[in-house]
DNA sequence: CGTTGGGTTGATCGACCTCAATAAAAGTGG
DNA sequence: CCACTTTTATTGAGGTCGATCAACCCAACG
């Protein structure tokens, strides 16, 4: 057997392999919007070196709660969600990561929730140890990282606003809304929201079951303010939904 | 009309005087729990010089949302509330500033939440500019700041799975224990756990309404987990409590 | 004292959950 | 390419936890 005439399993390998080889960062798309834009081209280089190029299949596990951390992430491509476990089995998603978000903020010990691949996704992995040091010395990088680490606290505390105080409308809704600007910086589209993450993730993340999730998806679809797509939802009245998220 | 003789507002004054002098980061109690803890001596002299002093009464709003912030706060006592507000009205409390944490962590342009003082509260005010030019020539105080922002991020993520998956008993008990830990770094007391907020502060923190907190404080008091003194809880079973919050 | 702001308690209601059935989609092996 | 299973999503019926509405208590305070 060739190298032409793969099997779909090394073919699959061979658009995922777990790990590359460096100087990728000139054209890797998650530049400009993560940590790295912080960086010049010498020191992206120096970064590049401690670098290692990870891709996860789907539904890959990429880090368990509790479990030790010494490795942190830069998310090059796909979706990440983030969550924690309660001992009865409870779950509660704290997040959902998209290319160029960084994952390894809180720098402690172990990790403080856990993280599944949603699709194929590609990241940049490097030693908690190493990433530190290198910090220490691009002052730059630590504030572009102290800068992300504050705008996600921004976020948590909008999150608890939905989670306290929202209705299951306002829930679903704030989180289409949501999302959607988090995709348009990524790839510009501002009405088709791709929904890489299942309805029970989306319950997860506002806390919700299944069901309210999946009969306010039918009830925003039925007055025509969205239709759902087969890999996400594509806003018809988009003002009308911010008026709704923003109430 | 003597200066001996002082009417109440003069006197209200003379204990909470808005603003004081520098020079006392020496006997300065938050110290060794603030961002502070990173400064050698001399930086320190030289952060407290640009330092004031500042003093809010009972009740006083420190900033409000969505107003532009030029200001960052280190609180050196008492306690303070942080929410945001919908339209509607309705609140979420994002949280409680408690002696040596730190307002501003964000350094946005507006301030993403509004602040008042629960009791009497001192804190040092920073120039927000002032304070950002200082942390480019002082990475160490910019790492602990780091540091702060991520343990903030963490504690955000915790009061996500309170929010979004706990029940009303294990939203109030959680919110005690966590409470209580907090309240003994900075007076070691592991069982009495003042509670300078009012019922309706602890119901929009949890997202609860007051008379659900009441009936939960109500629950645990007669099942003998806790009684209610006049400024706070003193907890009598916190094994079993923190059994509960750790559900 | 009357007033006011906080707190407690009871009765009732409803938004969302639970349980159950079905449908649709996505794999999987022949 | 098609049966078959598995996973995910939808829809309905009924139940429940916490919200709402309302009354009352109590301490602080002018």
């Amino acid at each position: 057997m060739t190298g032409i005439h793969e099997t779909p399993a090394l073919a699959s390998l061979a658009i995922c392999p777990n790990s590359r080889s460096g100087g990728e960062c000139d054209h890797c798309q998650a530049r400009k919007l993560s940590v790295c834009a912080a960086l010049e081209p010498h020191e992206l280089n120096a970064l590049d070196r401690l670098s290692r190029k990870m891709c996860f299949p789907a539904r890959e596990t990429m880090f368990e709660q509790d479990e030790p951390s010494d490795v942190v992430y830069n998310i090059t491509s796909g979706a990440v969600r983030l969550y924690k476990l309660l001992p009865d089995g409870r779950r509660q998603i704290v997040g959902f990561a998209l290319t160029g978000d960084f994952l390894g903020l809180s720098m402690g010990e172990r990790n403080v929730f856990s993280a599944d691949a949603l699709g194929e996704v590609t990241a940049c992995q490097f030693s908690r140890k190493q990433f530190s040091d290198f910090l220490d010395t691009h002052p730059h990088l630590l504030r572009r990282l102290h800068a992300f680490a504050s705008h996600e606290l921004s976020i948590a505390q909008e999150q608890m606003v939905i989670l306290g105080r929202r209705t299951a409308e306002e829930k679903v809704v704030a989180f289409l809304i949501g999302l959607r600007n988090r995709w348009s910086r990524i790839n510009g589209s501002t009405v088709n929201v791709p929904l890489p993450m299942t309805r029970q993730d989306i319950g997860d993340f506002l806390g919700l079951t299944i069901e309210t999730v999946s009969r306010m998806f039918t009830k925003l679809a039925k007055q025509k303010s969205l239709v759902i797509t087969p890999d996400g939802v594509r806003l018809l009245e988009p003002a009308r939904l911010e008026a709704i998220a923003a109430t």
